[in-house]
DNA sequence: CATGAATGAGTGTTCATTCAT
DNA sequence: AATGAATGAACACTCATTCAT
């Protein structure tokens, strides 16, 4: 899942460690607020207060507030992108259904984290359309890279994208709706299990 | 898929047609402002003057701009809700997997109706996150009681939950997935195709 | 206390018995409005709707908002003026002393049966200071007109001017601080003693 | 005359000395437009242009419009309390006699610096009923102390309590009235005579 | 680099008033 | 006369952004 170059949106490159932490209590400063008080309560005045920073100091990493916006959405996909990089690298030795449950464990894994946050990210804190797409776009390539190996066991090369494709939103249809949309009466652990069940015929039919 | 009591967002009850059409008159102006400007451009007397009403008019059937959203949202929600009724009803005498694919057909025909719009509802209008909830769970509600019928053919009353739930978020997944996410290389005829296929072998599996 | 010429801030002469009661219940509305919500509530829609009349019908009475108030303390005054000529006349035969106690219990009896109301229409209900003026000058004729037959006990008619001014400041000023101002300590009857051994001490002096 | 502890109306400790300027600048500009064009012609960005601010460092220092009228009234009693205060101890030395015609001298002083300002903030300048009450009490309590040493010529510490509230009543109104209200035959000069010589035997009887 | 007071364009909202019915 | 939906000028207030210190 190969990042795009560095967006312009940030202002200086941070090379120091001082300043990546800064960028950080900004960022989690907004998480924060979003759970405390909701969309409205994020202004960049109360970012900067409850990140213990000064106005000023926002502004000397973030070129206006749409920026921070990017980069919180840019950090969350970095990190959903490192959990299953991770998995797939722990699973590349493994048959397709190893490989298939792992990714699909990595998506739960990630929203398990944080249930909240990923659901208020999604509905609350304004994404230009292109980026989600990106990020559907990047899941997609990703996952055609990771599942070229099994092309085989999947009907040919022919089809490889479309498997991709299908198995993009799938998992991450499922991440979302066996953490956070789940009926009371079903436990996660069978959600899991019917959703690799699922996932995995869908894959091969 | 019965809705709950209308909500008192809305200030007066609008017994008279003419108060319905001022009111789709504003909702229709916040969708044409969308699409025009995005959503920075959404003011209060913006969206007063788009619509051809005077800003007091848009206080009289709302008491803030926030409910405008909300409005907006669940009429969305109630034109879905329409299309899939509607296509229940029509395939509810035939088999299963008539009555899926009709379903699916209904989702991707809302989406097709104005992706543009689909996309943006999302994006880029501010939804609570317990109303997009609400929504998946009348989904759910709504195939829970859709699929009944055919409990048998699904492995049983016990599992009935579970498919619905598996199915409505299947739906709603792949019918914005496949009008607005779907792969240049892939035509809109094969991707409703394999959703079918991957939603049918999925319920049964 | 004679009235100055109707003033023409109101809209038509309220001949019918019916106009009449529909003033009054506007004028009603406002002061129940004040108790209940504070001078903010004070909306021409909110009066029209707690009086239980339209809007529309305001406006056949008055002409703007101001007149109402206008109107308001205008029949205030004039209850005082009723309270005060009766008060006079019943003890017009009467020693100095026995008129000057029985406008100072005509005064007390106004603000007793209504204390809140008194205060909130002098600090909330907005008065041109000319109005108010206007009072203290009426108030001050009629009691150079009511103290006239005593003008020799007051120390002659140079004097009565003087005493005239200084009666109506300690009148108003009495019968407000005794009612509304009171220490708790003191009772409403020590309170009326002291006032009018002051008054009369202080006509004499 | 202790104030009581800072109302919490206010929204910075104003610490630095430019931070009461700029109070001050806005204070003086309602005045100003109360002056000059009434209270309608009040509204905050009106008065953040003539104080020569911006909109918002007046919300920097008010938290809404109705806070900027409570600092104003307050000022105007802290004044008055100032020179009640400097009169008190001018006279503390001084016999009964001297201590109340310094005071009466105080509060003419302040009426008579600017007369029309005393009219504009009574009766245009909306005042919550309980603050004036509060500054009554408060005069009260002054006056309670300030008499205190003269307790044996007014009769014991008995009727003390009932002298300063006398006192606190016919002050403030008189103060007013021979400045304001004063028919136009009196001289200030006898006025305040009058008044002495009234308040004086009114303390004695 | 950091601060946070100051800015002011722009926003949501109110409410006095009108007028067609 | 009475109604109350509609109007829109005007208002209180916010908040992203700047810049002098």
């Amino acid at each position: 899942m190969n990042r795009p170059a560095r967006s312009p949106a940030r202002r200086r490159h941070p090379i120091q460690k001082r300043a990546q932490e800064t960028i950080n209590a900004i960022l989690d400063a907004v998480i924060r607020l979003l759970k405390r008080s909701g969309a409205a309560a994020i202004t960049t005045n109360n970012i900067a207060e409850t990140a213990g920073v000064s106005i000023g100091s926002v502004y000397q990493y973030f070129p206006n507030k749409e920026a921070i916006f990017v980069a919180l959405h840019e950090r969350q996909i970095d990190q959903v992108d490192q959990v299953l990089q991770r998995k797939a690298s722990e699973n590349t030795a493994d048959t397709l259904d190893g490989l298939v449950v792992g990714l699909l464990d990595g998506m739960i894994e990630v929203h398990t984290a944080d249930p909240e946050l990923a659901m208020l990210l999604d509905s609350e804190v304004p994404h230009r359309a292109d980026k989600s797409g990106q990020f559907s776009i990047r899941l997609h390539d990703f996952f055609r890279k990771v599942l070229a190996p099994h092309a085989r066991s999947l009907g040919g090369a022919v089809k490889l994208d479309l498997r991709a494709f299908l198995f993009a939103n799938m998992l991450e249809g499922f991440g979302h709706a066996v953490v956070l949309r789940r009926p009371r009466a079903l436990s996660l652990r069978s959600a899991r299990a019917m959703a690799s069940k699922v996932i995995l015929s869908s894959l091969k039919c």
